[in-house]
DNA sequence: CATGCGACTACAAACGTTTGCAGCAGAACT
DNA sequence: AGTTCTGCTGCAAACGTTTGTAGTCGCATG
């Protein structure tokens, strides 16, 4: 029923190899003939069948988009602007949900390597042989953990776990828990190497609590492990913990920051929001996802090609760190003024 | 050089539509001969290719959902269930983003339409004509918009607007502002309309501000107008939109809710997470998606089938409507308890 | 005048499947 | 014994494109 080039060729009296052309190679088809065919092909509403053209060229002009979890405010941001920069580039994006599970996340891989010209694996849950030997599939893009072997790209998470225990040590605390992320995470065993580091540097103590699952209700359901650690202070593996502790210090009559300072990593949306607002590691996401899909297009072919692109992090300083036990000088409230999310905005 | 068809077939020492029954007419082959198939198949890592098999089928097993911003919090949960949904009967989604433009949209529907069998049209902002048009190319579900002769699944937000009025003439409000939504939503015209005959029932005033574009920031935009418009609470077309309002208002030194009640729309994640936590109207976002998903899929065929899924909605108090300058009696502080977000999980 | 070239177009094979049809063996009827 | 039926398998066409090769024409070149 849908017009096909055949449609078009018989509309137009030419054959259909000439049609195919005045899309695909108007170099080689005269200006006029090119003229009668477009005109034709517009009359009969002709689009040219992606299918049948994937299964001659190779090339589905298709990518695959796989994240843990489409409801954690992380991804959206990532999902908008990988889709919107590929479309840019006349591809199409599937979205697909392993929720946080890495046997999900290696079926999806299979399910959809025949019919994209590659994957976007975010936040991989599967271990990195896993992940090595479904690259022999289908072109793979790793982001948010390097993989030997693989394009990837990641942010430079540890150089924000670092300057956010420096933040706090800065402010006074010497004694700090890490709430960590999901096990398998790289992001997680970078922040926790990071923070571990950066903390006996300066000093300080640091408990690690967890692993635990990257939730808000992780976060709430941890909030007496935290009381128990007796800290007065907490990094959190991303900003949806870090509410949820809040929340629940919140609820136990805790007060942040006075009592206890609480710092997110993410910037999402949620950390405007809250009350008092967080204090966070801001992660370029959306760049993330536009750096994803280029590396994806770019070296398509020459497959297992390394490449790592690390974006960087920064402090965004808002409202839910404060002074520490140990302040040893400088002004009683705070170091430096709340930034408000300029910097989080400004960023691109 | 990955495994086709043909391969399986030599290998198993059978015709390949001896395979191809193997795999999609199980019953038409012998048990045996299956097995050895299926062995050979596994052995090769054999899977077949969707877009040859599109090509001659003319069922992609693909869907495209086209939403005005994935950023929006509303979204996201009902792709995730879209997705999930879709992926237990073995298609895969494409995801696209419209920026809440009608123009991409169409061209996202144009561009989608012959790779997939069907899309799903989220909150669209085409006129119904348009619609229509461009349901003789591909079929479509509509969600959130009634559309006259087209599958659609639509909130009954009507009944939420009217609730949350009603809710706030209890508690004493006699003047009302409907921050309103985008120009060109039919669930900005619906809850106006609802909106406007409840307070008239109840004998309460409800000035409209808007069209606004549905974002935090305009929310924020219009906290002027609202103070202006001397009301004692608003009903804001989305929580975005509530959220940022409620900030703006903060920000002026107003107090919600005690100098003015805000209630949104939508029960986002965001809206157990303000301060105050925000009394919404809940809608079943995850619900939405599944049953578009549902409708898509059973009348695939039998096009232009009028089909009208009405999903109900229910009022979420929380803790940002308050008592009004009106109250008759009562208790001093609320009506009603906090519900704390019980009700919208629930829900499902 | 023959040759070669450039610009254009037609032909036909191929991509990896599905599916109507025909064939064939053996079993079950008449 | 002949016929029909049943269960299974092979054959080949078709789906809508792209693309290498070959052909045609006119024209400039030698």
């Amino acid at each position: 029923m849908p017009a096909t080039i055949r449609d078009v060729a018989r509309a137009s009296g030419v054959h259909v190899s000439t049609v195919s052309r005045a899309f695909s190679a108007p170099h080689l088809v005269n200006t006029e003939t090119r003229a009668h065919v477009l005109a034709a092909a517009e009359e009969l509403g002709y689009r040219p069948n992606r299918a049948a053209r994937a299964l001659i060229t190779g090339r589905t002009h298709n990518i695959g988009l796989i994240v843990a979890d489409i409801a954690n405010p992380f991804f959206p941001p990532l999902i908008k602007a990988a889709e919107s920069h590929a479309r840019g580039r006349d591809y199409h994006l599937f979205v697909a949900d392993t929720n946080e599970d890495a046997g999900v996340e290696e079926e999806l891989v299979l399910a959809l390597a025949k019919q994209v010209d590659g994957v976007l694996l975010c936040s991989p849950r599967m271990s990195n042989t896993q992940i090595e030997q479904l690259s022999r599939e289908v072109p793979l893009v790793v982001v948010n953990r390097p993989v030997p072997g693989l394009p990837a790209v990641v942010m430079d998470v540890a150089q924000g776990a670092r300057l956010a225990v420096e933040h706090l040590v800065g402010l006074g605390h010497r004694s700090i828990a890490l709430l960590g992320g999901p096990r398998g995470s790289w992001t997680n065993r970078e922040i926790r190497r990071a923070a571990t580091l950066a903390a006996r540097t300066a000093g300080a103590e640091l408990v690690v609590i967890g692993p635990n699952p990257p939730t808000e209700e992780s976060g709430s359901a941890q909030a007496d492990a935290v009381l128990r650690a007796g800290v007065s202070a907490v990094l959190a593996y991303n900003d949806l913990m870090a509410v949820g502790l809040i929340d629940a210090l919140d609820h136990r009559g805790v007060k942040v920051p006075d009592q206890i300072s609480v710092v997110g990593i993410d910037d999402t949306a949620l950390s405007r929001r809250t009350r008092p607002m967080l204090t966070t590691v801001a992660t370029p996401t959306a760049a993330a996802g536009r750096a994803a899909v280029d590396m994806l297009l770019q070296h398509g072919d020459d497959r297992r090609t390394t490449a790592l692109v690390t974006l960087q992090t920064e402090l965004v300083i808002r409202d839910s760190s404060g002074p520490g036990p140990h302040r040893t000088a400088g002004p009683g409230r705070r170091q430096q003024p709340p930034l408000d999310g300029v910097a989080s905005e400004s960023r691109e």
